[in-house]
DNA sequence: ATCGGATAGTTGCATGTCCTAGTGTTTCTT
DNA sequence: AAGAAACACTAGGACATGCAACTATCCGAT
């Protein structure tokens, strides 16, 4: 995270007016909301690959890990990474891969379905998992730049984005929804 | 874009709920907005690309294009593109190359600083951006998925990240500034 | 006037992600 | 039993990012 000279204006919104003055006004808060998206997702991938680089796993490995962590027998199928996280198949292969190669995770036979290899998450992944998540949560997760109000608001304005794009189709979580209890599924 | 299967349920939410669970509610509501935010821009820049596939320009190209586009003499110092774009220098020569090789742009050394080349905007670039510029809004920008005032609010409050994260000095944009009229200030 | 630091841009190299396409195996469906 | 679908892997390419090293140039301070 090189310290960049910092503008003095907001380059966003100095593209939106522009955008607006060439007659394209309809697009104009469209074009911004992807934009800052882009830019936000640097700034927080730049934070949490910051915290995590000394342990050794990128976002994409960190997330693998803590879907085992959840997961009730400590194993998944590739498969079921894949669509949890939402990444390709060759993305899981790739990340279990390197996690397997640290000694965190290792690939196992399904008992009855041949076809599929299971992930399981070995004791050091665990570990890895634990410590790394309390770093995480106390150097980013917990202070993520904004008042809780902001944060909450833009966790459903995203979830309703992704709904709308398709990502779940069960109910869209309203925010009063992260307040409930948590209630154990699987 | 693959036709993924959709979840049933929203796994952000589910993952927040787990935080939860586990004596992490202080990080929950962060670590659901940064995991959001990834998501979110996956999905946006998906829908980006593919638009701007045809025409031969990834988003970062393409951002470099509209820079100079909206540039008054239609070309940039290369430097001056990477702070804009709050991007490395290697990112923009890399762009750079790319665009000239597609006769989109053109490298001219600087009239009085001899360290500095310039980026021209050729023809040939600027009939690529308006009209990839039309495609987009047209299929992007102008429905982004939410109702206008969850755009605006998502704006603002990526903004107020951004802010707060160093990236530009000046007043942070308030919601309101959307409104007003084009400023055309250099 | 010149020395030294800062700036500008490029290059090479490594890392990481994503995607396509093709392969082989296994399971499910009809 | 035959065909369709699902699962995982491999190879290869495109792309963005980041660091370090290097050259050239500019500029400020002595």
């Amino acid at each position: 995270m090189p310290a960049r000279d910092r503008l003095s204006l907001d380059p966003i919104a100095e593209a939106r007016r522009r955008w607006a003055g060439h007659g394209w006004e309809a697009a104009a808060d469209g074009m911004a909301a992807v934009t800052s998206l882009m830019r936000a997702q640097q700034i927080a991938l730049a934070r949490v690959e910051a915290v995590l680089r000394p342990y050794g796993v990128t976002f994409a490995r960190y997330e693998v890990l803590m879907l085992l962590f959840f997961s009730r027998a400590g194993s998944l199928p590739m498969a079921k990474i894949g669509k949890r996280l939402q990444v390709h198949p060759t993305s899981v292969t790739n990340a279990v891969d390197r996690l397997e190669s640290a000694g965190l995770v290792r690939r196992t036979p399904h008992p009855t379905d041949r076809r599929t290899t299971l992930v399981e998450l070995l004791p050091k992944g665990r570990e890895l998992a634990v410590t790394a998540t309390e770093e995480l949560n106390a150097q980013v997760f917990s202070r993520p730049g904004l008042p809780p109000d902001s944060v909450t608001a833009l966790v459903s304005i995203l979830a309703e984005m992704r709904h709308e794009a398709g990502d779940f189709s069960g109910p869209r979580p309203s925010s009063s929804d992260t307040e409930l209890p948590a209630v154990d599924h699987q």
